[in-house]
DNA sequence: CTTTCAAGACAGCGCAGTCG
DNA sequence: CGACTGCGCTGTCTTGAAAG
């Protein structure tokens, strides 16, 4: 069995040892002086030491008791420092990679900011983007292998998982200019006799627009589905197709390229971009210093 | 297997008094 | 004068049972 050791009567060693006094120890402390007496006492008895021997009016150490005062102080300091007081987070100097699992929007709208702001806090910080399967992402923010999780993730229903809103998304539809269609608003006949192109990153199980247009009874043509956002412009732009899209993607391509937005004909709900990370890290500093970076910059 | 609760044990406290 | 001791009180810890 470990020996059982109680720390508090290392302090009264060294306080005692630091005022030459148990009475003057015990104020220190903010003890009575019994309780100071009583913990010399059982400081002796576990060390087999009288370790002060009264001289006149000061308490004065034995060799044994020199022998560990100064390790006693480095032991105490140790304590009082990285546990007590828990480690620290710098982000000036911290070299860590942090981890980001965000969908592909997200690193086409939010990465290029999240990083400039990061750069300018943390300039030896580095920042690495992953994206990971919806069933993989609990595990990976349990195991730290994630700092946190930014976007659109339904899935991520794990109570341990906390989250929190940082921006509201809503989609439009994007076309090149000179589309047949192009004008004010689509009507409803004409979006669904459209070819439409469909993107799907696989970062989530249902799409909330693919959810919602089956409540309403609405099909669309879709004739092309890619995976990645990347291809879109080009393809819209050398096309009659149409694609739906968060409208924050859709201003950033209308920006370089010659296509242009255009309201789709039905009311279709906005969805919450959240941050999420894992209960274990809540109070970790940081994490909690890397969440409010995230927070800070999508409230700009 | 973990958490909660109650009962008993015990360490640590302050007070008052004694000892060197 | 300051360290130490005895006593009673209090809060914490341990243990075992029960519940989730």
């Amino acid at each position: 069995m470990v020996p059982r050791t109680d720390l508090n009567l290392l302090r009264v060693l060294l306080a005692i040892y630091e005022t030459g006094n148990v009475t003057a120890a015990a104020k220190q402390l903010g003890i009575s002086q019994p309780a100071a007496s009583a913990a010399l006492a059982r400081l002796r008895l576990s060390l087999g030491d009288p370790l002060f021997i009264r001289s006149g009016a000061r308490m004065e150490a034995t060799p044994r008791a020199l022998g560990v005062i100064g390790r006693t102080r480095e032991v105490l300091e140790i304590i009082d420092r990285d546990i007590l007081r828990g480690p620290q987070f710098d982000p000036s100097r911290t070299e860590h990679e942090f981890v980001l699992c965000l969908s592909e929007v997200g690193e086409i709208v939010f990465l290029p900011a999240l990083f400039e702001r990061l750069r300018r806090v943390a300039p030896k910080a580095r920042l690495r983007t992953i994206s990971l399967d919806p069933d993989a992402l609990t595990e990976n923010l349990h195991d730290g292998k994630v700092d946190a999780v930014l976007g659109y993730f339904p899935d991520l229903t794990d109570p341990h998982i906390y989250q929190q809103r940082l921006f509201s998304h809503d989609l439009t539809c994007m076309l090149r200019e000179g589309h047949p269609l192009a004008g004010e608003r689509l009507s409803l006949e004409d979006f669904c006799a459209a070819d439409h192109l469909q993107v799907r990153d696989g970062s989530r199980r249902q799409e909330m627009f693919d959810a919602y247009l089956a409540g309403t009874g609405v099909r669309l043509n879709v004739v092309l589905k890619t995976a990645h956002y990347m291809s879109v412009p080009s393809l819209i732009e050398q096309s009659d197709l149409i694609v739906v899209l968060p409208r924050t993607v859709a201003d950033l391509y209308a920006h370089s390229v010659n296509v242009q937005t255009i309201e789709p004909p039905i009311d279709i709900a906005r969805y919450d971009l959240k941050q999420y990370w894992h209960a274990r890290f809540q109070q970790d500093p940081r994490n909690v210093w890397f969440r409010r970076l995230i927070t800070d910059v999508f409230a700009e």
